[in-house]
RNA sequence: GGUUCUGUGGCCGAGGGGCUAGGCAGAGGUCUGCAAAACCUCCUACACCGGUUCGAAUCCGGUCGGAACCUCCA
């Protein structure tokens, strides 16, 4: 990579609530961890943008030259069903109910999830660890902080400290939660609970008889708590302190702010130097809620097996629908909108398939860099992509024009574009075109070439009825021609 | 109820004190035998009510929607 385009990166850092100017701890090398997703069921839509913003953010660091190593871990064990941390094993509870092993659920929705995220052309990380994988070194972690003296034991389950931890360090900065209205607005819990107090938060959970998913520890069997998994496995793979932390607005707090307690309690070192969001989606207007049937699965849009939708929209339609808004915006995705991005789409992809048609000329009518630096600083500001697309929208309108003879470029400026929107669009927002038929055409393409001449050859003898009844059937078998002064020419819808 | 964010043209969305993206849809035009595609032109908006300012969609306050989290509940 020649990164002559790119200037300085600044990141939204949730931290301090402003665009900050990356700067990696070890350049080239960058460490960045995104939470990733609970395996014990479909993965949800919203995660899947979650997914796509910060796969962007993997594949644009790289494209400028940074060695990036990407962690998202699988929660595979110790989400409970409530912050109360009273409840089931979310895993367990639903192996239960089908009559599996967890271990069973575990795998099937950790390959359901991984083939999702490849139908959206995601990067695999560099490490996927899981929470099951890493019990050895959860419990190394809370020996830390109970030496620490930052967590105590209560009938073999641990809590972390916050009031003692709070003595020192702060709690609630990245959120913004003032911790004395946390504390008033929490509910006392009757004295079921084990906590001293409300926002204290476990790290070992003893398991009850029932509990299936289960480990030995010094305190007797159990499992790990909510939040320690990202910290212990963040820090296993990216060190104490790391580059790059993200993942959904929602995971801001607890969460996030109980993985900055744990590390920092564990390290005397605050982990993560830029906390990155990424936004909700909603679906028409209103949050997803499986109980008011307003959810849409993934699988749902490219099948088309939804109520919410006209048809079937590929996953890069929708992965370029999710692009074209801001990754710390709420996106609301309907029918409407996804039928608007897929036009959108066709035209940049076709605009992209027409570069290696274009001509070189003598002279070049207009600055191709400038236009590709609009892009770059767009991704430099944050990892705008809206702007970036609104952007190579204006080199597709260049394209076309280039296209039709009325806006010319040199060999060299050529070459130049042509490798810079296609690395654009290929490797940094990952969109393959996967509207269009990709199988083998070349017996295809000979076949319509003879149509094509037949077409021809109709229409200089003014036979127009058979001429239009040749591109209106090939139409209706979704091959569509169009003419052109060169001549024509046809794509498959 | 509390904390935080947010409300942009027919739709989706950038931007964010004066220069006002982009996509889709719509209208007109060029091209074409007619279409399609492409190109050109047009439609020029910032929830509401006040305030600050020479000037506000952009800042401040309030009202009303929406969202996230806390709480509650499953």
């Amino acid at each position: 990579m020649k990164p002559g385009e790119t200037k300085e990166i600044y990141i939204y850092n949730t931290l301090s609530g402003e665009k900050e100017k990356f700067e990696p701890l070890n350049p080239p090398f960058v460490g960045m961890y995104v939470c990733g997703p609970t395996v014990y069921n479909d993965v949800h839509l919203g995660n899947c943008r979650t997914f796509i913003s910060f796969d962007v953010v993997f594949r644009y660091l790289q494209h400028i030259g940074y060695k990036v190593r990407y962690v998202r871990n699988i929660t595979d064990a110790g989400h409970l069903e409530n912050d109360a941390d009273e409840g089931e094993d979310k895993i367990a509870k639903k192996a239960r109910l089908e009559q599996l092993e967890p271990m069973e659920v575990v795998q099937r929705y950790t390959v359901g999830f991984h083939r999702i995220m490849e139908r959206f052309n995601v990067l695999p990380p560099s490490i996927e660890p899981t929470a099951t994988g890493h019990i050895v070194e959860q419990i190394q972690m809370i020996k830390k902080i109970l030496d620490e003296g930052l967590a105590y034991e209560v009938n073999g389950s641990i809590y972390f400290d916050v009031k003692k931890y709070m003595e020192k360090e702060p709690y609630g900065e990245l959120s913004g939660r003032n911790v004395d209205e946390l504390i008033a607005g929490s509910r006392e819990l009757e004295g079921q609970s084990e906590k001293r107090n409300p926002l204290d938060f476990a790290l070992w959970k003893k398991a009850s008889p029932t509990h299936i998913m289960r480990w030995e520890s010094p305190w007797g069997e159990g499992f790990p708590g909510w939040h320690l998994e990202c910290s212990v496995m963040s820090t296993k793979y990216l060190g104490e302190v790391f580059d790059i932390h993200g993942g959904g607005m929602d995971l801001k707090f607890p969460h996030h702010e109980c993985e900055i307690a744990q590390c920092t309690a564990a390290h005397h070192k605050k982990p993560v130097r830029y906390w990155m969001h990424a936004n909700m989606l909603t679906l028409n207007g209103k949050r997803m809620s499986k109980s008011t049937g307003n959810t849409l699965l993934p699988q749902e849009i490219f099948s088309g097996q939804n109520p919410f939708l006209s048809k079937p929209y590929s996953p890069a339609v929708v992965r370029f629908f999710m692009l074209q808004a801001h990754y710390r915006s709420t996106l609301d995705i309907s029918d409407e909108a996804l039928a608007a991005a897929e036009k959108g789409f066709r035209r940049l992809m076709d605009a992209v398939a027409l570069l290696p048609e274009l001509k070189a000329a003598e002279k070049s009518t207009f600055d191709v860099r400038a236009a590709v630096q609009k892009v770059y600083d767009a991704l430099n500001d944050d990892f705008n992509t809206p702007i970036a697309i609104a952007e190579l929208f204006e080199i597709v309108r260049i394209i076309n024009l280039m296209n039709t003879g009325q806006e010319s470029l040199t060999a060299s400026d050529l070459l130049y574009l042509s490798e810079r929107v296609k690395a654009l669009v290929h490797d940094v927002l990952g969109l393959e075109d996967d509207t269009r038929a990709t199988t083998d055409t070349s017996k295809l393409d000979a076949v319509i070439q003879i149509l094509i001449e037949m077409r021809q050859k109709a229409r200089a003898d003014r036979n127009f009825a058979l001429s239009d009844q040749i591109r209106d059937q090939l139409l209706k078998a979704g091959i569509q021609l169009k003419d052109t002064k060169e001549g024509t020419t046809y794509t498959l819808l």
